[in-house]
RNA sequence: GGGCGCGUAGCUCAAACGGAUAGAGCAUCGGAUUUCUAAUCCGACGGUUGCAGGUUCGAGUCCUGCCGCGCCUACCA
């Protein structure tokens, strides 16, 4: 609702002024939100028309106040030096709005959106940096779906590559076991921890010895044939972990829609049509000297096009031809000299078929189907799998993306951008987002806690980088286990009434609104710290402070024996909101409002969220709101009110911040327990 | 060397598009409940926004230079 109001001031404005001034051109209002309630509940700054309009700031805020026509929902405007004019809204009439969860229509863009995030190497249990990556890409997928977008979440799975080589050397060449034996180890409840311990292992090994590391080499190779044993024990070993990772973020609330695989990438050469592309653009050029001789190689995105060439410098934007000068160092290797794609070849690959422009499809069969029955699908390769599902959803063709992939990537991301605007097609390019976000590190106490011994270099670091080769970081399920155990602690003292099964319910959603909170109240381009202390914190800026606020309002509805949905369709069935009116006007009421439009943001929350691809502001947003309203409920009594009337508006002030809190928890993928 | 990012209170972080007195949490100290459960609330303390210039009516935010830190810069993924 505050979201379609400013649309409306906006324009309101811009109507006002040019109907004043015609024929000059303005630039657009700017809706600002002033510092405290007592001023308004919009500002706009009048300085950027005084140029343009050859007049003083206060004059033109003066002239809009004058002016401008009613528009519904504005109650009044007023001019403050040094040049704004605050908006004061119609209090009663957005009381009476939000009471009955008016919401006004909105116009969605055409097409679909595919997320990708998660992307964990099959090889290994998840970790919290694997946590950030889920929860901030799960609550996009949340937030564009609030929207009302259409959206598919993928999970690429790097099936064939070094990592899962390594551990599937662990097996074959540390451990020497079979086939068959490693197939029983696979069906250990949490086999990815074995696997992080083996992986680990195998790093030292390698270190070790070098000569080691030709069994990564002799294992790589294997696994590109499909029918060799490797092969089949590396599929064997990466399905158990991804089965792993899958049950991992299901303990979020994370699903997705289809894992695309890297096996399917090889195996339906979706490679060699890009490549055949590539070079028919002259995307790729094959380099016949230096270091790079005999691969086929791109220029490295954000290098510079003229910055090299002896002839060229100055030329400008020039496409680059085959056997252009561009010096080794901003070269990327595309393809290598034995022929083989590189990591970024295949990733140029699959993004033209994300887009719908590579011309080849996977196949498909179900593979993990969640709780609430909704399926997850995994790509396949026709000739091995007899039965690949004929009826299943269209994915990829998608109008835009958004890949939740950290930062240390942005330039391979950005080289398969260029790579589709070297292939001309700018549309795609201009609609594939990086959706980039920094690493959590440990703090140097932390890694200590764990038992990793520091040097004194790394005792002075204020985080320090986690590794899955090292084996050196916190697996997300103990993270989870951990918060699991720490809220259930607190319930059980404080709810032991409750059956067991109850308290582990309510620790749960407790454990996992504080996790999905922390990872989400660092914007993305923060380094995340990570310690025990701040994660397993439960008071202040946390998930269960929002959580509790919820609760306690669901307390009062639940004392006076009403139920909370059922009294908003009586509000807007029975109750005039004009009735509001007196509790809403003068300065005492200033406090209560404050409440109410915080309230009325959720949509222009969610919009700013998208628009800045920052999910950071809603967790913000959500503690705002928790804590204004426990302000209230401190220092209103409700129950004990004595005029009736005013009750029933401190009720309905009850209801619609507890629905609207819900409703923003809800898109952080937080649940409320019913007790706390 | 080049590219990207960061530097804000003791600590961890906010402040979308340049806007009114730079805000929270934690920590420390002091207070609040016969009430709809204190996982709460109120108050105090805490700042030359790394440094120096510049643009602007206005800069934490934009530009230039410097200092410090991190990441990337593999025929790995």
């Amino acid at each position: 609702m505050y979201r379609h109001l400013e649309h409306r001031l906006a324009e309101g404005i811009l109507q006002t002024l040019h109907r004043r001034h015609p024929g000059v051109t303005l630039p657009t209002a700017v809706i600002e939100q002033p510092p405290k309630v007592e001023l308004g509940d919009f500002a706009i700054p009048t300085f950027p028309f005084a140029k343009p309009l050859r007049s003083s700031p206060l004059k033109i805020a003066e002239e809009i106040r004058a002016e401008a026509g009613p528009i519904e929902g504005v109650a009044e405007m007023q001019v403050a030096p040094p040049g704004y004019v605050n908006v004061k809204l119609d209090r009663t009439w957005m009381a009476a709005a939000l009471a009955t969860d008016q919401k006004p229509p909105t116009e969605i863009p055409p097409g679909k959106i595919l997320v990708e995030h998660t992307s964990i190497n099959p090889n290994k249990a998840a970790h919290i940096g694997h946590l950030r990556n889920a929860i901030l890409g799960d609550t996009f997928v949340r937030l564009l779906r609030y929207a009302g977008r259409e959206v598919d979440v993928q999970n690429y799975i790097d099936n064939t590559g070094v990592q899962v080589a390594d551990v599937v050397v662990g097996f074959t060449h540390i451990e020497k076991k079979s086939g068959a034996e490693i197939e029983a180890l696979t069906r250990q409840p949490r086999f990815d921890y074995y696997c992080w311990d083996l992986y680990a292992r195998v790093s030292h090994w390698y270190e070790q010895d070098k000569q080691n590391l030709q069994a990564r080499l002799q294992t790589l190779h294997a696994i590109e044939d499909p029918n060799s044993e490797t092969a089949a024990i590396a599929d064997l070993i990466s399905t158990a972990v991804l089965r792993r990772h899958l049950e991992t973020m299901d303990r979020l609330d994370i699903e997705y829609d289809f894992l695309p695989r890297e096996s399917e990438i090889l195996h339906l050469q979706f490679w060699d049509a890009a490549f055949a592309k590539l070079k028919e653009r002259g995307v790729l050029f094959y380099e016949t000297e230096g270091k790079n001789k005999g691969c086929w190689v791109m220029r490295r995105a954000g290098t510079s096009k003229n910055s090299v060439g002896k002839d060229r410098v100055g030329t400008g934007d020039s496409p680059v031809q085959p056997g252009d000068n561009v010096s080794e160092e901003d070269q990327k290797v595309i393809v290598r000299s034995n022929g083989t794609a590189g990591y970024v070849g295949k990733d140029i690959a699959y993004h033209m078929w994300k887009f719908g422009l590579l011309g080849r499809d996977f196949a498909y069969r179900k593979f993990y189907r969640y709780p609430n029955q909704h399926d997850c699908w995994i790509s396949t390769t026709p000739p091995d799998d007899r039965n690949p599902e004929k009826d299943h959803p269209h994915f990829g063709d998608v109008s835009e993306i958004y890949n939740v992939i950290d930062a240390r990537q942005s330039e391979a991301q950005n080289t398969v951008i260029e790579a589709l605007r070297g292939l001309g097609h700018n549309e795609a390019a201009d609609h594939y987002t990086h959706f980039s976000y920094e690493m959590v590190a440990l703090t140097p106490r932390c890694a200590a806690e764990l038992g990793y011994t520091l040097s004194d270099e790394d005792r002075a670091r204020s985080y320090i980088e986690v590794s899955g080769r090292k084996g050196f970081g916190v697996k997300a399920d103990d993270l989870i286990d951990r918060l699991i155990d720490s809220a259930k602690k607190e319930v059980d003292s404080r709810h032991p009434q409750l059956t067991d099964e109850e308290r582990l319910k309510i620790a749960t959603q407790i454990a996992i609104g504080a996790l999905r909170y922390f990872m989400l109240k660092y914007t993305k381009q923060s380094v995340i710290a990570f310690d025990f202390k701040d994660a397993l914190s439960f008071e202040g800026e946390t998930g269960p402070y929002a959580q509790y606020a919820v609760v306690r309002a669901t307390s009062i509805f639940k004392k006076a024996g009403i139920d909370p949905d059922e009294f908003s369709r009586d509000v807007a069935r029975n109750i005039s909101p004009a009735n509001f009116a007196k509790f809403l006007t003068g300065e005492a009421a200033n406090e209560i409002w404050e409440l109410w439009l915080t309230a009325s943001k959720t949509r222009y929350v969610v919009d700013q969220c998208i628009a800045t691809a920052e999910p950071a502001h809603l967790a913000k947003r959500a503690f705002q709101m928790a804590q204004l309203f426990n302000a209230f409920y401190h220092r209103h009594p409700i129950l004990s009110e004595p005029d009736e009337k005013r009750k029933q508006f401190l009720l309905a002030t009850v209801a619609v911040v507890r629905r609207e809190l819900i409703r923003t928890l809800a898109v952080m993928g937080i649940t409320v327990p019913p007790v706390m």
